[in-house]
DNA sequence: CGATATATAGAACAATTGTTCTATCAAGGA
DNA sequence: TCCTTGATAGAACAATTGTTCTATATATCG
């Protein structure tokens, strides 16, 4: 069972939330859905919410005081649509690998950046490091620019991907290039020359897919 | 008292709770906060929340769980109406002026990026251009990338702004400083030497707050 | 009819959570 | 030096709030 149609009762517990939380910026409670719908025990009104979130109508937090939001739909509270919210997970710099988040952690980063959906072509993945000095710069990347990469183990030619070289002990950014067997990598910058790698010294830690330069 | 600057602590809260806020949909508890922050003590935190209610940073309902909502700043509670449609009013290279669009003029470009406005402090009198060809590597720009800049014929020290220098009949974009009665255009290049020139043969077209690249 | 599922009410409970009070410490000012 | 202010900690308290349990009524189905 995913949905059934709504009863009155839970349709209009489903416009009150919408209203209250528009109005407020947070959920109301058990006690206040109940209040204003005219039910008097928290446990139907807990009845109802159960019913509703099975039927995909909201999302619960268990324990969790105002732990609901509604589903993302046509009005979803959020509305955040074409913003994406991309975590700031660290620093990165030449003398130290790129601190890629884990995969399936569900870390909690304090810093982020927000960026339009339109800037990049797929959000999945990503992740935002700043730069921290001046050893990019034939990366035309400067101190202080963000990075917005996306994970991944593999590149394609071409692409510009973030790279630890084993030999050199040093992270940089490059553009990829697999031939004949050996990886050379290109500076953006089209005055510097290429490097050439094995590709067995070469690990690819992410692809770059926007820098970001704010000026003060 | 109204807006005092904010303590490291008091941005980290705010920071945290804009980011609750964004992936639960409601607003965290006092506990909630201080962990995160690191603060062990309620009250604490309910001390620093006050302080920055008074700074009108955030609003607080007195005796209500999750009981608060960030003022409406750069991303209040929807999130929406923080982004900026810039017009792409152009190409930048060289050998040209820089293509500024007039001052009341409403054309209506046909083209435009969109940036989230927390990228920028002031959303006033913005315009956007694609550079066009290698010749601002030297400012760490390279072909194809865009930026963003606010129109202005002043500039002040240290600002990085689109000139227009008769003499060499070019287009560059520099670090301004006035000094000694004369012009120094600094690359943002760190490895690159400064260019001298007398005001008068200057002219500011713009000054760079944003400059984005855009991998394939 | 009897059985089962649905919807509702009320109450008690336990955990969550905001508030308040006291105390400590450092930095200035009088 | 003493006193005030700002910032922090800890603990205790009281209100809020989600959960759970029991009970009742109504319907539907065999």
């Amino acid at each position: 069972m995913a949905k059934d149609k709504l009863s009155e009762r839970q349709s209009e517990i489903l416009n009150f939330i919408r209203t209250f939380q528009h109005e407020s910026g947070y959920p109301p409670t058990i006690r206040q859905i109940g209040e204003s719908v005219g039910i008097s025990s928290t446990s139907v009104v807990n009845y109802n919410l159960n019913k509703l979130e099975k039927g995909g109508y909201l999302t619960r937090d268990l324990k969790v005081s105002r732990g609901l939001r509604l589903a993302h739909g046509p009005d979803a509270l959020g509305g955040l649509g074409d913003v994406l919210r991309i975590p700031l997970v660290g620093r990165i710099f030449a003398s130290a690998p790129v601190p890629v988040p884990g995969a399936a952690t569900s870390f909690a980063p304090d810093e982020a950046i927000e960026i339009t959906r339109s800037l990049v072509k797929d959000p999945e993945n990503l992740f935002a490091l700043q730069v921290r000095g001046d050893s990019m710069i034939d990366a035309m990347v400067n101190d202080g620019d963000i990075v917005v990469m996306r994970r991944q183990e593999q590149a394609r030619n071409g692409e510009m991907v973030a790279v630890w070289l084993n030999e050199r002990e040093e992270t940089t950014l490059k553009h990829f290039f697999l031939e004949n067997g050996r990886v050379r990598l290109q500076p953006a910058n089209p005055t510097m020359g290429p490097i050439y790698a094995d590709p067995a010294n070469v690990r690819v830690q992410g692809k770059v897919v926007l820098v970001l330069r704010q000026m003060k």
